[in-house]
RNA sequence: GGCCCCGUUGUGUAGUGGCCUAGCACGCCGCCCUCUCAAGGCGGUAGCGCGGGUUCGAAUCCCGUCGGGGCUACCA
């Protein structure tokens, strides 16, 4: 399936990439992919003062992880480039001069502290805020004056006068009042193009035909709306999208989900161990169903299942909870090899394992995984569960000892040297008669103290799968450790 | 203040006039299973913001109201 479909994703590269971000990426990406049209992605770059090249980089890095692959953009290139705003100047300036040339702007001198006066009266008054249209009308003459008295001057685009009303592909008809949308500024004083004028101008050249965006820039879709007539006019534009606005994503309490807010950033899940599967299979539900009761799926399935009349336009609360349940299902539904070798950097990073494991340590890590798949909610948990396996020795907390202990423990270390073949059954079986049958401990009990001994903690993966992993010698020799260190 | 958006259990949702004594998932609680912890099985908890209409019949349509949120920049 193909269409002339385009969609964009085009974020700021400011801060660190969130998930609020990667949710309109994901709906985008699925829509684009649903349809068999076309993904581009475009870098917003034009605040200098808040842009970065680390966040452009975070930015990348992270939809390559995520696996949203993009059909035009950065270091993919694509007909319509370059795709970074900071590295097309030389097009808006164009675009704004026939702007000029056709009427549809005018250089504004009112100076910031003019602009908050005035709407401070305006307020006060009960009037709109907005821009009040002082310059909109000026004379060559009057603004020969302001600028003989040095002023300088943004430009500002002129609002047509008419009503705005789109059929908002999620939210349905959406209209404004021509007087609740003032005219606005497209360039700043320092002659930098502003977000108002190069969204619209590059969703222009690059054929966009549908602008999926969060909600928070419901209120700014009329300017854009009325940019793009002029551009249609002018002949930039052909034609102008269609746009729909997602539901935000929330945080605690009311407010929707902030940078500043940990469990945002996108970097804190690749870290803690969510895969990434999991995480855009959790974001896909903040505002989206396959409406059969399903939630499990992969990107595949959400692609072939998209469609903006199932997006849901109230917002959407972020449950870390939720998140990580649907990654423990994630985790459990991999292949257990997949799973060890993501395993592998949360060992070594946490210095279970060395930066160059060795065979017999892969080979034990190989045989423990599938023992752990199902105790893992993220992949950061392993470390924890497991370093009892690549240690010599383990060191016990004292206190939890039991009054059984040390004689389980004397008893379990005959039992076990008698135990041939080394089987998890064998083990199993000689501990059950030596320490429930003929002790008559309750089980729960009687392993206790075999599994402190073993593994140094109370809660483990299951104990004689474990022990027939670790080995016989190995066992005994922590068996033995612990008997003495209680006769002491 | 003005404008705009949104409103189903704690959370995410299904529901588009009768199939809804409102389904599913997460959470929470209990039970079962069990070598710990999980996983799994079973059961429970809790919801259509409110008020009017329309209709034989409303979570679903209309009006009002209340509540929440966003925007109101030479940020995006």
């Amino acid at each position: 399936m193909s269409s002339d479909i385009r969609v964009r994703f085009c974020p700021s590269p400011t801060g660190n990439p969130h998930v609020g971000m990667i949710r309109t990426a994901l709906f985008n990406w699925a829509f684009a992919r649903h349809v068999g049209g076309t993904f581009v992605f475009r870098i917003e770059d034009t605040d200098a003062a808040r842009d970065s090249q680390e966040s452009y980089q975070a930015l990348l890095d992270s939809m390559r992880w995520l696996g949203l692959n993009w059909d035009e953009g950065p270091e993919v290139g694509g007909q319509y480039g370059p795709y970074r705003q900071s590295e097309r100047h030389d097009l808006y300036t164009t675009v704004i001069d026939s702007l000029a040339d056709s009427g549809y702007t005018y250089p504004c001198f009112c100076t910031t502290e003019e602009l908050d006066a005035r709407r401070e009266i305006a307020m006060q008054e009960k009037r709109a805020p907005g821009y009040d249209g002082h310059c909109r009308d000026l004379s060559e003459a009057e603004r020969e004056v302001y600028r003989q008295q040095g002023r300088a001057s943004v430009i500002r685009f002129r609002m047509p006068g008419h009503d705005f009303m789109w059929d908002d592909l999620i939210r349905g008809e959406v209209t404004f009042k021509a007087e609740h949308v003032p005219d606005f500024v497209i360039v700043r004083a320092n002659g930098d193009p502003l977000y108002t004028l190069v969204n619209p101008v590059d969703d222009a050249l690059m054929r966009i035909t549908h602008v999926l965006r969060g909600e928070d820039l419901l209120s700014s879709t009329p300017r854009q709306l009325a940019l793009f007539e002029a551009l249609v006019d002018i002949g930039v534009a052909q034609y102008i999208p269609s746009y729909g606005h997602l539901p935000y994503v929330m945080g605690e309490g009311n407010k929707k989900l902030s940078k500043r807010d940990p469990e945002s950033s996108l970097a804190m899940y690749r870290e803690q161990g969510y895969l990434p599967a999991a995480l855009l299979n959790y974001l896909a539900l903040l505002g989206w169903s396959m409406g059969n009761d399903q939630e499990f799926f992969s990107l595949e399935d959400m692609a072939r299942a998209f469609t903006l009349e199932r997006v849901n336009p109230n917002p959407a609360r972020f449950d870390l909870k939720k998140c990580t349940a649907i990654n423990a299902d994630w985790i459990r539904f991999i292949p257990p090899a997949e799973l060890t070798d993501l395993l592998l950097p949360f060992l070594v990073r946490s210095e279970v394992l060395g930066n160059q494991p060795s065979p017999h340590e892969l080979e034990i890590l190989s045989k423990i995984v599938p023992l752990i798949q199902q105790r893992l909610e993220i992949l950061s948990d392993a470390p924890a569960l497991i370093s009892f396996m690549f240690v010599d020795s383990v060191s016990i907390d004292p206190t939890l000892w039991t009054q059984d202990s040390a004689e389980v423990l004397e008893r379990s270390i005959a039992a076990i040297e008698q135990v041939t073949p080394w089987t998890a059954e064998q083990i199993q079986a000689a501990l059950r008669e030596s320490l429930v049958t003929e002790l008559g401990l309750k089980p729960k009990v009687a392993f206790g103290p075999v599994r402190t001994a073993i593994t140094g903690s109370k809660v483990s993966p299951p104990l004689f799968e474990s022990m027939e992993i670790l080995g016989q010698q190995a066992c005994l020799g922590r068996l033995r450790a612990a008997s003495e260190s209680l006769q002491g």
